[in-house]
DNA sequence: AGCACGCCGACT
DNA sequence: GTCGGCGTGCTC
């Protein structure tokens, strides 16, 4: 028609805004621009200017347009978020009860993507063109230049072996000329038969089941094999079908710590790297990577929670490795499990998605026994080397003398193993030296300022500190109460003071501390991570970090120092934690080789828990955690929410937490508990009160906690209302 | 009086 | 989440 462009008609489009507010915002489209659901647009908002992305279009919204600020740009290279993204996003905030415009941010992490990429300068060699005079180093740069690429400057002067000034030099005498050349070369395609080693009979039927379920849409499959029985060689092959079909396939981890080791694992399988995405990415390989995921050159993806929002163009498989871990959910901002979130994408667009864990959380463990997810099991390790022989310390019977935390019959074992060259590992759950400093004169326990929270002493580092707000202070030489001089004690064991006992008694050992706070930062953590992997230490002492996922092939014997920590809190995950924390680390030992030896020091060694774990019957474990968490009603048999109330104010916080309760609908569907003082009562000086929601599992708790928000009491006077949606931490 | 800082509410 | 407005309280 040929008088359209003159339709005087003003098009309206809804945006979805970086804020946390509960809808999306109107605005004008400019004349002569075209947007689409998922189109990416800036906006002014208030006095600044915003990313964000159009949700719909309302040709005729009931709005007066003149009211309505106009969209700024349409960023119309780059693709719209697809409707399958879209309804991703939609189905995030829905669940957690975050605001769609925040769950959007998620996706739109790089504003340095939305430019198309600039061309950078190189040079090459100008046909026929010879400079005045030859030396050997012009002579190296024109060799290298013989093959008729362009070249970087730095790139050719390195490549060969020449200073900068020597191509300045050239390019001045147009020998060489600067061209424009695209920033990123296009990337190699992953080889799906590369570096394919032989799989085992039960790694090799539970290849060709994953492969199979790609034709059956959105399946769940879950892979509960023990360590070392060769999960990560499964899902490889996993993706290399969905590589097969021409699909990208996403791998999450629990944290970047563990991206590093399992970059290499990849390359060496697949010939190539993968991308990486986690929140420690310098912002040129963000954008880049994210280009590359929604242009569909980037074929795999590895990295943490956050890559589950990247706009992948053509997604066909998700994996999640070490599914039980409790790192797929925090409690930041739009409050989300991975995990859980990873399922409803692969629902959403009708792909697979595996879980792999050697202890599954209770969660998957009941959705494969209902048949909502496929269940792999590989119960042996892939090498035909037998798990760890685990035994318990009783502490109360054969614990070590008063001020040592390393019971003989563990020192002993040590001994042996240091004896016959093979490396041992502490694990101790308990950054620093100590976790609580004492005053012996007048009993002053020192407490971090801003939380309920004994400070942690950190011996190396002369500090106190505080794990929760990050609180530090020195250690002061007199105690700050009563004045003494020299009279604080260290109460209780941390990696430090276990590392000072072990230095102690094993003066010839190499030993090492690995610990998430270590002076030297995460560069000097991974070196070390693979000092250890290399055998270059004997004994090593660890937090909860040797736990997860690194493979330490020397490894014989794993001390647990304390196996009762984490147990005594009133979690109600604390046991299925603490099983899953205990049986990771001690399957470290004999990975590979065999004859590993595990030792749990505990004063309750009748525990269920620590019964389980001797026994290696983990099945009875898991039975019987599933039957309490039926008769209980809980997860998965039933819906939980927690909603948190903070702030500065104490009697404030609580008044509203109960004027809330006081607030909540009637529904005999669901039982209110609290309010509660949080187990951290104040954190970075606010207090926290807890409520929690319980209801069955076919009770739609989030429609439920939605009107209760909406109509109960508004939080003011700095008062905060947070809600968690299936709580994985009860602090 | 002048300014720094912290809290609060609005943002289409 | 981020900004400006505005109140409180401290300093030149």
């Amino acid at each position: 028609m040929l008088f359209d462009d003159l339709d005087p008609t003003v098009t309206i489009a809804s945006v979805l805004v970086p804020v946390a507010v509960p809808g999306a915002y109107t605005y004008k489209v400019p004349p002569g621009k075209t947007v689409v659901p998922g189109t990416i647009v800036k906006v002014p908002l208030g006095p600044r200017e915003v990313i964000g992305a159009v949700w719909d279009i309302e040709p005729d919204a009931a709005i007066n347009p003149d009211k309505l600020k106009s969209i700024t740009h349409v960023y119309d290279e780059t693709p719209p978020l697809d409707a399958d993204l879209r309804r991703f996003v939609d189905w995030v905030a829905n669940w957690t009860l975050g605001a769609p415009g925040m769950v959007v941010r998620m996706v739109l992490r790089s504003e340095e993507a939305l430019e198309p990429e600039a061309p950078v300068p190189g040079v090459r060699k100008v046909e026929g063109a010879a400079p005045d005079r030859m030396t050997p180093a012009r002579q190296r740069v024109l060799h290298t230049l013989e093959d008729g690429f362009s070249w970087t400057k730095s790139g050719l002067a390195h490549a060969a072996g020449v200073s900068a000034s020597v191509i300045d030099g050239l390019i001045k005498q147009s020998v060489l000329e600067v061209v424009l050349m695209p920033a990123s070369p296009p990337l190699p395609k992953p080889q799906l038969d590369y570096g394919k080693k032989p799989l085992t009979p039960a790694q090799e039927a539970a290849a060709g089941a994953l492969a199979q379920s790609f034709d059956k849409g959105a399946t769940v499959t879950l892979i509960d094999g023990v360590t070392g029985s060769g999960k990560t060689e499964v899902y490889f092959e996993a993706i290399a079908e969905a590589l097969r079909r021409d699909k990208q396939a996403l791998i999450l981890l629990p944290e970047i710590a563990l991206t590093e080791q399992f970059l290499r694992r990849f390359e060496q399988r697949f010939g190539v790297y993968p991308a990486e995405w986690h929140s420690e990415i310098t912002p040129k390989k963000r954008a880049r990577v994210w280009r590359g995921v929604a242009s569909g050159d980037v074929r795999v993806v590895i990295g943490a929670r956050s890559s589950l929002f990247l706009p992948f163009q053509n997604l066909g498989l998700i994996i999640v490795d070490e599914e039980h871990d409790g790192a797929f959910k925090q409690d930041d901002r739009v409050s989300y499990s991975a995990r859980d979130m990873a399922v409803v994408r692969g629902h959403i667009s009708k792909f697979p998605v595996v879980l792999a864990s050697a202890t599954p959380s209770i969660e998957s463990r009941v959705n494969a026994e209902l048949g909502r997810y496929g269940l792999i099991e590989l119960p042996e390790r892939a090498s035909g080397a037998e798990l760890p022989e685990l035994r318990a310390i009783d502490m109360r019977l054969d614990g070590p003398e008063h001020g040592r935390w390393l019971a003989p019959g563990l020192v002993h074992a040590i001994k042996d193993a240091f004896a016959a060259g093979d490396q041992s590992l502490l694990f101790l759950n308990r950054r620093g030296y100590a976790p609580l400093t004492l005053c012996r004169t007048c009993g002053h326990r020192f407490q971090c300022p801003q939380c309920t929270a004994w400070l942690v002493e950190h011996r190396f580092q002369k500090r106190l500190v505080c794990h929760h707000c990050g609180h530090v202070e020195p250690v002061p030489s007199t105690c700050p109460s009563c004045q003494s001089k020299d009279t604080l004690v260290a109460c209780g064991p941390g990696v430090e003071r276990v590392a000072e006992e072990v230095a102690d008694l094993f003066p010839q050992a190499r030993t090492l501390v690995l610990s998430s706070d270590i002076a030297g930062g995460p560069e000097r953590l991974k070196r070390e991570m693979k000092i250890v992997e290399e055998g270059g230490a004997d004994i090593v002492i660890g937090t909860q970090l040797v736990a997860k996922g690194h493979n330490f092939p020397k490894l014989k014997l794993v001390g647990v120092v304390d196996a009762d920590l984490g147990l005594a809190n009133g979690d109600p995950r604390a046991a299925e934690k603490t099983f899953q924390l205990l049986a990771q680390v001690t399957g470290r030992a004999g990975r590979v080789t065999g004859g590993g030896k595990g030792y749990l020091q505990s004063y309750s060694t009748d525990h269920p828990v620590i019964k389980a774990l001797l026994s290696s019957d983990k099945n009875a474990f898991y039975q019987a955690e599933i039957d309490a968490r039926r008769a209980a009603g809980l997860p998965p048999f039933g819906r939980l929410a927690a909603v948190i109330i903070s702030g500065p104010d104490r009697g404030f916080a609580e008044g509203f937490a109960r004027a809330l309760v006081r607030a909540a609908p009637e529904d005999r569907a669901v039982t209110l508990l609290g309010p509660a003082e949080a187990a951290l009562a104040m954190v970075r000086g606010r207090y926290r009160f807890r409520l929690l929601a319980m209801a069955p599992r076919q009770f739609d708790l989030q429609s439920y906690l939605r009107a209760w928000l909406a109509n109960g009491p508004k939080p003011s006077k700095g008062l905060r209302v947070q809600v968690d949606i299936d709580p994985q931490q009860f602090l």
